[in-house]
DNA sequence: CGCGGAAGTTAGGGTTACCTAATATTTAAA
DNA sequence: TTTAAATATTAGGTAACCCTAACTTCCGCG
């Protein structure tokens, strides 16, 4: 574990401003909110990147949010979001995650196909209606792919952990979170079975960028750093360093 | 039962065009649709009123729609769905209605709030997401409010009912769909049990548009013709003409 | 320190979808 | 048949988003 804070801003009703927000300005604030991890200045371009449009479009978009009070912008200097921004984000965090675990537990939805369905999704759902979907498959702390939901009262566990490149070899760990950014790659570490909850244990790391192999639920493979880089672990202490 | 016609069109796929209708559009061919019950010609004007547009903005549209082959247009004459724009409004009534049904069925949605919620939800869930819902709570063959659902292949039942206000004093008959265009009004039929499914026999029809007096479920009530004018029903043989 | 490339911005357009005001067309009634 | 009311259309705007091209600002390296 690296590192661990909590974010805590009211969700719900959003004090004083018009309330609905569009889509692409949702998707602004989530973009980031994820750059920035809540309070980092972030640069345009790297939110133009994220979201596969032009800069010149981001930095007129970003002057409207800011003159709507959603961030704080300097030109040439970045952008960070003010805490109606940031709870405007973690509001939409929460729409998405709870709908990719409803889509995955309720419907049977493959895990690889729920971010996409959830991205239309997000910017249509009621909060009475993302409440409902929470509630009925138990109030999920995570979704699908172990990523935090946001409560509706908008806390968020922060904590950073290790990802399964950085484990040394002969240690155990349990995979609490994987990236959700590309489908084929879900698929792939589906059919490994690598994915939240399941234990390995890191059998060798190959030098110069070489394989990791390792054992989940038994079977021993073999996976590139840069795939291993995709998957957050959590130390376990009771399988610690076994000899080989 | 007034008549009784079939909707045939394949809604999957659709052909050569494009395929993604914006939002805006679904709702002006799905107004159209409804106005003008499969093809009859629909005035410029209903639709805005149905859309709550201004009458301008409707003959702008129009004329855009008519340019992608979606409906036929002559200035002045009011519009016709095209075999495409038909099979595009059936399958956004089929993602409306689905999405009705699994807010009522899966997530325990009072009936008065579904129509919003779906009204939202309708474009932006995918076509394997309307049909996983549908599996989910048996495929059903009408929305809570008892409006038949489109096939996937585009049929859809369009027998018309009698209304309550149209039935004879002494007549039992079968509630089979009611408006959904008005939640307070909805609510005040499920507080009468006034839905789908619910038998209920005419005791008695002051004249002049007087209040109609009928038994639902045991209970005596009555209402006024506006109301019961948006109550579809069904005639029931074997309790025909009781004494009175 | 200054200068070139990277980063970011303005300028100028385009599309969708809406509006109000002014105009045209149809139609029903005198 | 004429004509006014009802219906519908164009004309001219606005706002949200997006783009490409041209220009500006920043910053690190020599």
């Amino acid at each position: 574990m690296k590192g661990s804070k909590g974010a805590h801003l009211s969700l719900s009703d959003s004090s004083a401003e018009e309330g609905t927000l569009t889509g692409p300005v949702e998707d602004y604030l989530k973009a980031i909110y994820a750059l920035g991890r809540g309070s980092v200045s972030v640069a345009t371009n790297d939110i133009a990147q994220r979201l596969n449009l032009a800069p010149a479009s981001v930095s007129g978009m970003v002057r409207r949010l800011a003159g709507q009070g959603l961030l704080s912008y300097e030109r040439y200097r970045g952008v960070t979001l003010t805490d109606m921004g940031r709870r405007a984000a973690l509001r939409t965090l929460r729409r998405h995650r709870v709908i990719e675990a409803y889509l995955s537990g309720a419907l049977n939805y493959p895990w690889d196909r729920v971010h996409d369905e959830a991205e239309r999704l997000e910017h249509a759902a009621s909060d009475e209606l993302v409440d409902r979907m929470a509630a009925a498959i138990g109030e999920p702390l995570t979704d699908p792919h172990g990523a935090p939901i946001p409560s509706r009262e908008g806390d968020m566990d922060e904590t950073e952990y290790l990802s399964l490149a950085e484990l040394g070899a002969g240690y155990g760990a349990r995979v609490v979170r994987v990236s959700d950014a590309d489908p084929e790659m879900l698929r792939y570490l589906g059919e490994l079975e690598i994915m939240p909850g399941a234990e390995l244990v890191v059998i060798s790391k190959a030098p110069y960028e070489g394989p990791i192999t390792l054992t989940v639920s038994g079977t021993m493979l073999s996976i590139g750093p840069q795939l291993a880089s995709q998957v957050m672990v959590e130390t376990l202490n009771d399988i610690e360093a076994p000899a080989h």
